[in-house]
DNA sequence: GTAGAGGTTCCAGCTAGCTGGAAGGCAACC
DNA sequence: GGTTGCCTTCCAGCTAGCTGGAACCTCTAC
C-alpha cells in the first residue's frame, strides 16, 4: 500500500509517516518503479504500536529503544533486560498514577451528581468557558 | 515557603513555576514585603497534581480544565459531568493500552531471562550502544 | 559593607514532534 | 492530452513546554 492508505488507515499524516522514517522509527520501505514508497502490514503494525505507545505518554525516544529490542529479538542480554525492566517499572507507576487520577475524577463527578438535579447552570460553567473566549 | 524550595520539594525547576502562574495553571502566590513569592502546601499538592497528570500524557490545558473542575466544586452540574465522563473514558483506555503494552515488556523480558544464562554480549547491545555515539 | 545565594522581570531561544508550502513527477480518467 | 490527485524532496515554520541570560534586588553570613 501506498504513504496515504497507511496514513488513513492508523490515523496519521503522511508528513508524519516520512519523519517517522527520518528519524529512524520506521525502516526505510520497498518503492515502486516510480519511487513510490510500499508499505505492508508489519508497517502498519509497527506504526499502530508507535502510535499506541506515544499516547501513553512515552517520548518517542523511548518508543525507539523500545522497538529496537523488539527488533533485534534473537539474543537479548543482562542488558537488555534492565532496560526493560526500567520500563516495566515506569509503566507501573504510571498505571497507579492513573488509578489515581480517576479516582479523583470519579468523586468529582459523584459530587456533581449528588450536588445538583438537572440543573445546567453553574458557575463552573463560566469558568470552563472563558477557554473557548479570547 | 520560596519558590526555590517548592521547586526543590516537588522536582520542578523555578522557572518552570513562574511559567505555570504565567499560563494560569497556578494562583498567583502571595508575596513577601520584599516581592518574593510565597507559597503553601495547598500550592505543593496542586503542582504535584499538574506534574502527575502531566507525566500520564495528559497536556497542560486538559490540565488545567480538570483544575478549574476542581477548583469551582461549589456548585457542579450536568456540563462539568460531561467532561469528566469524557476524561474518565480517555483514562480508560490508557489503562488498557498500557497494560498491554506492560504485557509486551515482560514477554520480551522473559525471553530475554530464558534466552541467555549471564551473558553480556549480544547483538542488542551493539543495536542500543549507537544511541550514546553520536 | 561586601560576597554569595537566591529572588524579581523580561525577552529570547531551545527541543520534541510535527506540518505547510513550493516545485515537480507519475497515474488514472475523461 | 489535459486535469486531478497522490506521490516525491527540501526547507521552513509551527505549537507545547520549558529554559537560559541579562540586569537588577534582597537576604544572610562573615
Amino acid at each position: 500500500m501506498q504513504i496515504g492508505e497507511l496514513g488513513e488507515q492508523l490515523g496519521v499524516n503522511p508528513k508524519t509517516i516520512r519523519y517517522y522514517e527520518s528519524i529512524g522509527l520506521l525502516p526505510e520501505p520497498a518503492r515502486s518503479s516510480s519511487g513510490y514508497r510500499v508499505y505492508d502490514e508489519t508497517d502498519a503494525e509497527r506504526l499502530g504500536f508507535i502510535k499506541a505507545a506515544q499516547r501513553l505518554g512515552l517520548a518517542l525516544d523511548e518508543v525507539r529503544e523500545i522497538l529496537a529490542l523488539r527488533d533485534g529479538g534473537q539474543a537479548p542480554c543482562a542488558y537488555v533486560r534492565t532496560v526493560i525492566s526500567r520500563e516495566v517499572a515506569d509503566i507501573d507507576q504510571r498505571l497507579e498514577e492513573l488509578h489515581r487520577l480517576r479516582g479523583e475524577l470519579v468523586a468529582l463527578e459523584q459530587r456533581a451528581r449528588s450536588a445538583s438535579g438537572e440543573g445546567t447552570i453553574c458557575g463552573l460553567i463560566e469558568h470552563v468557558r472563558q477557554k473557548s473566549a479570547p
